[in-house]
RNA sequence: GGGGUAUUAGCUCAUUUGGUAGAGCAUUUGGUUCGCAAUCAAAAGGUAACGGGUUCGACUCCCGUAUACUCCA
């Protein structure tokens, strides 16, 4: 069965269960501070299991994509060296939301296996939550009893908080869970030692495949836990190891899943797989990150150097480096495996075949600047060499430092040591590398205090689109410390403030109570669908209804930049191509900025008629049409740009200017009229094939171009009104050029004149003092040509120009060989002119403060002399 | 969010107690002729990212800003 058909199977299974199966939502998250990536298959549906939202069906089913960089199953750098971890991976899943519960989750998940794969059940065992007496949980007898009707007792275990208790985090909804393992040893192993004694003992052929979760509590910030009103069903099998069961391999990476992207690398670097094994090491690595960055960038999240795309960043460069060194390959090369990677699973995941392009682009330039990164660390690595001859070990901070600041990974700096017969001190790197952490840890804390309710289970309504202040009541809030400041969150039954999301910045405002006690909204955020309004200090009376006003004025600023983006996004697609597709864009009362993909940089021209466009149906005074809730498939007929990234239910709403028509959350003017004007103020590169332009509307428009014109007014005046403004720039320019060369000719004729005087007198002595009140610092060039014409020469002059003291002393070869030094005789003569000095022994100046002392300075230059 | 590093000629990079801003490549001019980065000579090219401060004097030391790189969270 290919690895296809089993997704399919699944689904199919679940839908004829009375599941609805749902798309993968995006891998990279959006609108939940505690999570970059989708890590579970849960976390599309995590504000379900808050209470935040309704459940839109009773049950589901999907097939999601995830990515794990960290945590307690997986380390980055484990991946590869093992057949089962990965960082990106498909989880299968099926839910119920407050419908049915264990038994039938348990009848599910045997049927599934059993009937459906035709799995043979001698190789299952399963486990249940054995009790946990901290938390005072007895034993999941519940789950026990339901296995029993299909399972012999003998191959049920009961196993530890650690394995069968599972958590969101450290607070909100879990409960006990219950896994189906396989045993996939040859049968002589079996008889040896029984499966049962290798469950859950890191056996990679006795493994987990499923997890059922019984979400029945809630754990609050006290570590207590809390019994759950509506229980749920949350399960995930992992796809990947699925298919190597179901096709008899011992590992997944032979499955169909990545055995394509593996014979590619292979053939690419000239060796076959099952060889060598840290060249399989390197090809598994670089298999399983390109999937996962592939995705990444196909979700909207490219490689950076902060937070999600630093994480992005990171696995990429682990494959480049493991195909550096294991694989030789010292060019780019796993932009390539794009190909291959999107003919195998375009079909099921559209967006990467849309995509390929700019995926393939950047991953070619995030090649090309990691090696240039390993290029600089190993020629800082063979300077150390060089220059600390007489030991041979690398000291741990040197290697810290090309870790930390130069980004060259240690096992390569180890590498390299080893090559020339030399050691790292890798205590050293890691007290290093500890410190950072705690440095990092200690910035970071964010204490929140548990949600306390006061009006439990009421579902926020959001009413922000067509009112802009309401009466509300505070259903919940709590206390947060981040670091020194500390503030609250409140929530309310129903609220007119737009929480941050979508690109749009959150609402300011105010809360109000009857007796006229003010308190100010700061922000407004987005978390887990939950809009969460930010303030200082607590309101009084928590339990009176508050009047909530949203700025207007700051509103509907935002909501002119909003309806722009979208008029923008148009303009570009006709102006340029409908390769131009939003990668992001952020817009708030002072401007919006507008990530897009595009491969050459705008012309002015392209700008201007772009701009033009976008003026054009601002006059045209477009009214918004606004479905709050349509359809994807009606959507889309309207010809709805569809956006990668964004997480969407099967209803959207849908924004509509004339021709431009979005889904979009956010807010908007409700005519292009209002905006008034739209003026572009730069545009730039971001990464391969991106480009970015900020804009600003209305009353910013106005005052920034007025700004420009009075610049333009204020240069013409300073010209004198000229007819061309421009070209009398340019004669300025030219004319001032002209002067320079002239004065700069006058200034070396002086110096000239100088040094030939001094050459006279120098034929007749050589020392030479004298008082000249002009400017020294030109005469550099012309004293060290004396010098090495007269190696006996000994100059010293002193000048006052623009009331300052100043000293030179310049001394030929013979001067300085008999031990004469000018640095320590302008130093000892500057004290004369309250100064000091210094410079190398043939030449040095000095200045000081006090001119009249110009001539007693001389005197101490000339006696050092003599 | 917290650290580190960098920013010098068109490009790649030097410049050590703070005291002469340089090299290679590219450009221009001239010479030579040895055919694929030919060679010789010369010239031009600089607000040392930006803004402050310390100092007689700052590319160099201090503070701030911006951008890039990098590590950690």
């Amino acid at each position: 069965m290919t690895s296809n058909e089993i997704r399919n199977q699944f689904l199919m299974f679940f839908e004829s269960k009375g599941h609805h199966i749902v798309p993968s939502a995006p891998m990279v998250v959006k609108n939940d501070p505690t999570l970059m990536f989708t890590n579970a298959g849960m976390n599309q549906f995590k504000d379900i299991f808050l209470g935040n939202a309704p459940a839109p069906f009773p049950r589901v089913s999907d097939a999601q994509k995830c990515l794990r960089v960290s945590g307690k199953h997986n380390d980055l750098e484990e991946v590869g060296h093992d057949t089962y971890h990965h960082t990106m991976f498909e989880m299968l899943g099926n839910w119920s939301f407050g419908d049915y519960f264990k038994r039938e989750a348990i009848a599910y998940g045997w049927e599934f296996l059993t009937e459906i794969l035709h799995i043979d059940k001698n190789n299952l065992y399963v486990t249940v939550f054995g009790g946990d007496e901290k938390d005072g949980l007895e034993m999941d007898t519940e789950a026990y009893n339901f296995w029993k009707e299909h399972i012999d007792e003998s191959r049920i275990l009961k196993g530890s908080k650690k394995d069968n208790f599972w958590e969101m985090g450290e607070q909100g909804p879990c409960g006990p869970c219950s896994e189906i393992h396989i045993d996939l040893r040859d049968p002589a192993d079996k008889l040896q030692i029984p499966g049962r004694d290798l469950v859950n003992k890191d056996n990679p052929l006795v493994i987990e495949i499923w997890n059922l979760v019984f979400m029945q509590y809630n754990r609050l910030a006290d570590g207590t836990l809390q019994p759950l009103k509506a229980k749920h069903i949350d399960t995930g099998m992992g796809f990947e190891r699925l298919c190597m069961v179901m096709q008899g391999k011992k590992s997944n990476y032979d499955t169909d899943v990545f055995q394509p992207l593996i014979q590619h690398i292979a053939r690419l670097s000239g060796r076959t797989y099952g060889q060598d094994n840290q060249a399989d090491i390197a090809m598994r690595v670089i298999a399983d990150h390109l999937r996962a960055v592939s995705f990444s960038i196909a979700d909207g999240q490219l490689p950076g150097n902060a937070k999600a795309g630093y994480v992005i960043r990171r696995i990429l460069r682990r494959a480049i480096r493991y195909g550096y060194t294991f694989l030789g390959f010292k060019e780019p090369f796993i932009n390539t495996l794009v190909n291959t990677l999107v003919s195998q699973m375009g079909t099921q995941y559209p967006e990467l075949v849309k995509q390929q392009q700019l995926i393939q682009r950047i991953i070619l330039e995030e090649e090309q600047s990691f090696l240039k990164t390993l290029a600089g660390g190993i020629k800082r690595f063979e300077d150390y060499v060089n220059t600390h001859t007489g030991t041979n070990t690398i000291d741990g901070d040197f290697a810290f430092e090309l870790f930390d600041t130069y980004g060259f990974p240690v096992d390569l700096t180890q590498l390299m040591a080893s090559e020339k017969g030399w050691s790292v001190d890798m205590e050293g790197f890691q007290r290093g590398l500890a410190e950072q952490k705690n440095r990092s840890r200690a910035a970071a804390t964010v204490e929140n205090d548990d949600w306390i309710e006061l009006i439990p289970g009421v579902n926020q309504e959001f009413i922000g689109y067509d009112e802009l202040s309401a009466e509300v009541r505070i259903t919940r809030y709590r206390h947060v410390k981040v670091k020194d400041k500390e503030f609250f969150q409140l929530v309310f039954d129903r609220t007119p403030f737009y929480g941050e999301s979508g690109g749009q910045v959150g609402d300011q405002g105010t809360l109000t109570n009857p007796a006229g006690d003010m308190v100010p909204v700061i922000n407004t955020k987005k978390e887990n669908n939950l809009i969460i309004h930010i303030v200082n200090k607590l309101p009084e009376h928590l339990d009176q209804p508050y009047k909530a006003e949203v700025d207007k004025c700051r509103r509907i600023a935002i909501q002119c930049n909003h309806s722009s983006t979208h008029l923008l996004h148009k303009a570009l697609r006709n102006v340029l191509g409908t390769h131009v597709e939003q990668k992001g864009s952020s817009v708030d009362d002072q401007r919006l900025r507008f990530d897009f993909s595009h491969f050459a940089k705008l012309t002015r021209e392209e700008i201007r008629e772009v701009e033009k466009q976008v003026n054009i149906d601002i006059r045209r005074a477009i009214p918004l049409e606004e479905h709050r809730s349509m359809p994807i498939a009606e959507a889309q007929k309207l010809g709805a740009m569809a956006l990668f990234g964004e997480k969407y239910g099967d209803h959207v709403r849908v924004v509509k200017f004339g021709d431009s028509v979005e889904f979009c959350g956010g807010t908007h003017i409700d005519n292009t009229g209002h905006i008034g004007s739209f003026r572009i103020i730069s545009e730039g590169a971001v990464a391969a094939g991106m480009r970015r332009i900020e804009a600003v509307t209305g009353a910013a428009a106005e005052s920034y171009n007025n700004n420009m014109q009075d610049q333009l007014d204020s240069l013409r005046e300073l010209l004198k009104n000229p007819k061309d403004i421009i070209s009398a720039v340019q004669r300025l320019q030219e004319d001032n050029a002209a002067l320079r060369a002239e004065v700069e000719q006058f200034q070396k004729a002086q110096v000239n004149a100088l040094k030939q005087d001094l050459a006279r007198q120098l034929a007749l002595s050589p020392l030479l003092v004298r008082r000249m009140d002009t400017d020294l610092s030109q005469l550099k060039d012309a004293m060290l040509a004396l010098a090495s014409q007269y190696p006996d020469m000994a100059v010293v002059l002193g000048s006052v120009y623009g009331g300052k003291p100043a000293l030179l002393v310049a001394l030929g070869k013979n001067r300085t060989d008999a031990g004469l030094n000018a640095g320590n005789i302008v130093r000892a003569a500057g004290k004369e002119i309250q100064g000091g000095g210094g410079g190398q022994p043939a030449y040095a100046t000095a200045g000081g403060k006090n001119p009249d002392g110009l001539d007693a300075a001389l005197r101490v230059a000339e006696e050092m002399i003599k």
